[in-house]
DNA sequence: CGCGTCACCTAACGGGCGTTTGGTTTGTCC
DNA sequence: GGACAAACCAAACGCCCGTTAGGTGACGCG
């Protein structure tokens, strides 16, 4: 609509390139796309259309349907790895680093909802390097939370009969779950949403007991 | 493999139906395949092979592709609310009503976990009346973890400062996700799930501060 | 014995799929 | 102004999809 011509070259400055325009457009589509009606109810035709084009246009750009879904895929654990594997070297309290675990996983999922909803939905299309790929990298994320528990569990910060496993399953659940409600334009930001749920997580729903007597008041 | 000739269709009673053996074994299939395939992934000669016929022979007992989908879906969303929605009634305090939803919820999850995944994988392919319909059907089932909050507030049961949308949310997590890893051949019972879970949501991971002293002991 | 019915097969239907091929336009650089 | 590459189109490829139509053998019932 707005610009017709879309990329200028940039004749003279070639070597740091500004920008990949063309490819980047159709994983940004086909993120979307892919994200709402899944991998196998869209069509390359469809995805071309909303790009204003034909469907055996865009083989011009990318090699095959598969390798868009794996570039999908890898991008948004990439993104996980990055906002996560920062933290294993920080020496914070238990409670703290889960705290701050939860923020950076929902920051990742809350500013890359079509990603992230393909990574959780269309995993198990990948071809099988991809997929065994995705399903170690899985693990690590589980042993991440996991190992993060035991830590505060022997450090005296979290509660010795908690089952680790449990523990990081609970937690992933909260944080993975998102995907399916959190909307990005609403009033709650990724900060928010980990606060609270670190909040209830950390000191349980359960309202204090009246303080002083054991029994009725 | 053990009989090849299925279903004897005991002819002298045929009023209160032995079993509708065909259309079943369909669904059956249907689910596992939906399950482990994905909707679009799974062809109806996929399907009819699993059954060791042809394509075109399951038209004999089903309607079309979308009713096998439905029907499933539907299934599954009246499990749900078979479990929960006797519940509405009992008068028991917030946290033990919490701690018994969430077990029942996982409970048909467990035992489901065909369509269960079906149902939370593959809901977006449905007609619009039955999407519409499961949608509406979702809003009441967070409505019910809602109120149950609200409720365990008012009551004094549950802390004063949480704010029930986000507190439905994060229960709703940890039950919903359960059918991305939990396997009912394993050590863990939903039983055992849902008192874990209950039991870290309810009191909080976080280990009790030295007893005695409100600050430094 | 003939009739109906059930369960299934074989074959085909129109259509959409992912992908390939060859050609046309457009714009830049020498 | 001619070479060149990028971006795209139009058309086709073989294949598989959901679904339908007609036929066949087995079986129970009057």
């Amino acid at each position: 609509m707005t610009d017709s011509s879309s990329p200028p070259p940039a004749p003279a400055a070639p070597p740091a390139a500004p920008t990949k325009p063309r490819r980047e457009q159709i994983h940004e589509v086909a993120s979307r796309l892919f994200s709402e009606r899944g991998y196998h109810a869209t069509s390359m035709r469809d995805l071309a259309g909303q790009l204003g084009m034909q469907g055996g246009s865009l083989y011009a750009h990318i090699a095959s349907k598969d390798e868009l879904l794996i570039g999908i895929v890898d991008r948004a654990a990439r993104q996980f790895d990055g906002a996560l594997f920062t933290l294993r070297g920080d020496s914070l309290p238990a409670p703290e680093k889960i705290r701050e675990a939860m923020h950076r996983h929902i920051r990742v999922v809350a500013d890359n909802m079509e990603s992230a909803t393909v990574f959780f939905h269309e995993w198990k299309h990948l071809s099988p390097e991809a997929y065994t790929r995705v399903t170690n990298w899985r693990d690590t994320i589980d042993a991440f939370y996991r190992d993060l528990v035991i830590q505060g569990i022997k450090e005296g910060s979290l509660r010795p009969d908690l089952d680790p496993k449990m523990t990081a399953n609970l937690i992933l659940s909260a944080v993975n779950w998102a995907y399916t409600w959190y909307r990005p334009g609403g009033s709650m930001t990724p900060r928010d949403v980990a606060e609270q749920y670190a909040d209830m997580l950390l000191t349980g729903l359960q309202a204090a007991p009246v303080s002083a007597g054991p029994e009725r008041p």
